[in-house]
DNA sequence: CGACAATGGTTAAACGTTTAACCCGTGACG
DNA sequence: CGTCACGGGTTAAACGTTTAACCATTGTCG
């Protein structure tokens, strides 16, 4: 690897002027300019940022903490993430901690090590890092208290999506609501309860988990008690419900209606097209970069939580054809 | 932040002990040893990769260079990658070059900076890096001669196709096939023509590209020359293929089947639920970090190429109800 | 003409580690 | 008893940068 000195030497000059053309911090002559510029060309100069890091402080890499890359939610953010952060000069280093809180508290010293200058993390469950990470964080899509965050409107998502239930005429509501652990799966519930109200009878409101399957009692209860309308608690439960459904002969959207949440990849492409709520998977990692940098820049302040709107997509499964 | 000599300072021996006990690299009594971990557990100490990357000539770090987080294809290789990497003891810096081969370049050229250890690389098109990173470099999914790579056995993807639209008792069939500057959709033609010899006859063989949407003339073919069977360059080519063919009234898949390829996600959440040829993502990404490994250990060598089996995944899609 | 600022450069220390080279007792062995 | 090996330490240099503190030369201005 060719350093700073090698140029120097070469070019006959101080390593200080070296670095000096090749950062622009000082002014230095056309000429040495020149000279230094091609003389590093030619070697194939390539800074070394550890080097840079230990000694400026600042590494100009962030840390990005995601629970489970799989999870069709995240790659949009994470390539938002990744997009802007390299935009701003930084390095992005990355780790997936499986949806386990301990493998979550090894990220957190993974990212120390590197020393990063802040630090975007997509929290598996809503407590704060312990200990706090010296780095500014901010969280994306599950608030935590005392932190810095980024996450959609999720109640008026639910809202929306009562909305167009009584748009499309519904009567009775079958609710499979998401874990309460989750600051999300809250919001959309009571969203959803509010913009409902008395306008519409909720037969029944179970509880889910957010993927994998679901849980027997929902399942009997999806197949027993007809309703003219199951909300899930996101996409990927509204597919499932579909699956179910569909398995067990009934006509959708004809016989019940579904309607999902987040707006997956794929929630066009099943049968029937699911009606759900887009959450700005670009704008949420976006402004989850824009937040940290400024926290970088200037540090302290009250945590800020910016919450973005959603968007109601209807397609054809939350009403009759 | 807490140093080594601040450890040093504090338990009375020199920094060369402290670091003898953090890292175990020379013997040192146990009373020592006992009273330097408490000394650096009390002050929280963490180790500063950049000083140790800085002084050992190795950053403990990987570089992931992916051309597009959103593609479907790659959460999962990721993650397995990710996984690998870090049971390493390495970290990982990733970069999305969003398909085009500037920002691939500037890629390199960042894990340069990094002085990544070793890298794993998707690349975007099949030529080689310029200049050749020091390094190691293993590819994944798309082969470049001179390098190291992993890849799934496409032939074999496309002779299993052509066998189970033979089973189904196709007699013409349309192929959709992928850019022929990839190496996967070469191989796979090249398999599926093998496999369909003269026993099937080939109404039509057009090319189109990987994802988004089919070109004009490849509608048109679609549309109009009606085949019994119709493979896909890919699953979501596949998947476009049957909305554009449910869209005109055609019943799939009794009027006309479809074969995909990878496996996505959702491929079997389409309707109908489409039947594919799964690459195997996982160990697509735990072969190529272990092959990376393995060259850091031990550079030098022929270049080698691993070839994984795939597995002809049978849904409905591929023949009559 | 003397003082002074500006310009373009150099020197050297420092960042936090690792590690080769050295040092000092102590016990073993011939 | 002299020598040697070894266990358990220390010293100090080095890795590749940045940057504060200097320094020399030149031109400007009162």
């Amino acid at each position: 690897m060719t350093t700073i000195s090698e140029i120097a030497r070469r070019a006959g000059v101080s390593t200080a002027t070296v670095s000096n053309v090749l950062n622009g911090t000082k002014a230095v002559s056309p000429e040495t300019r020149e000279l230094v510029e091609t003389v590093a060309r030619e070697l194939g100069y390539t800074p070394s940022r550890s080097a840079r890091s230990l000694k400026t402080g600042r590494s100009a890499t962030v840390g990005l903490i995601a629970p489970d890359l799989t999870n069709p939610f995240f790659p949009a953010v994470v390539q938002a993430v990744e997009r802007k952060v390299r935009e701003a000069g930084y390095g992005l280093i990355i780790v997936d901690c499986h949806n386990d809180t301990l493998e979550e508290k090894a990220a957190f010293e993974l990212v120390g090590e590197y020393r990063v200058d802040g630090i975007i993390w997509i929290p598996v469950d809503e407590t704060p890092p312990e200990p706090m990470p010296s780095a500014p964080v901010v969280t994306v899509d599950r608030p935590v208290t005392g932190l810095d965050g980024v996450t959609s409107d999720h109640r008026a998502g639910g809202r929306m999506i009562a909305e167009a239930i009584i748009g499309a005429g519904h009567e009775t509501v079958g609710i499979l609501r998401g874990p309460s652990a989750h600051h999300s799966a809250r919001e959309r519930h009571r969203g959803l309860l509010d913009g409902l109200a008395d306008k519409v009878r909720i037969v029944w409101d179970v509880p889910v988990f957010f993927s994998l399957e679901l849980p027997d009692d929902a399942r009997s209860t999806i197949l027993e008690q007809a309703v003219d309308c199951i909300v899930g608690a996101n996409d990927q439960v509204a597919i499932r419900t579909a699956q179910l459904l569909s398995a067990s002969g009934q006509k959708l959207p004809d016989d019940v209606a579904i309607v999902g949440f987040d707006d997956i990849p794929w929630a066009e492409f099943v049968h029937p097209p699911l009606s759900t709520v887009r959450q700005p998977y670009r704008r949420l990692g976006q402004s989850a970069v824009e937040l940290l940098l400024r926290r970088i820049a200037d540090p302290g302040g009250e945590p800020e939580l910016i919450v973005l709107p959603v968007e109601w997509i209807a397609r054809a499964s939350h009403r009759r054809g």
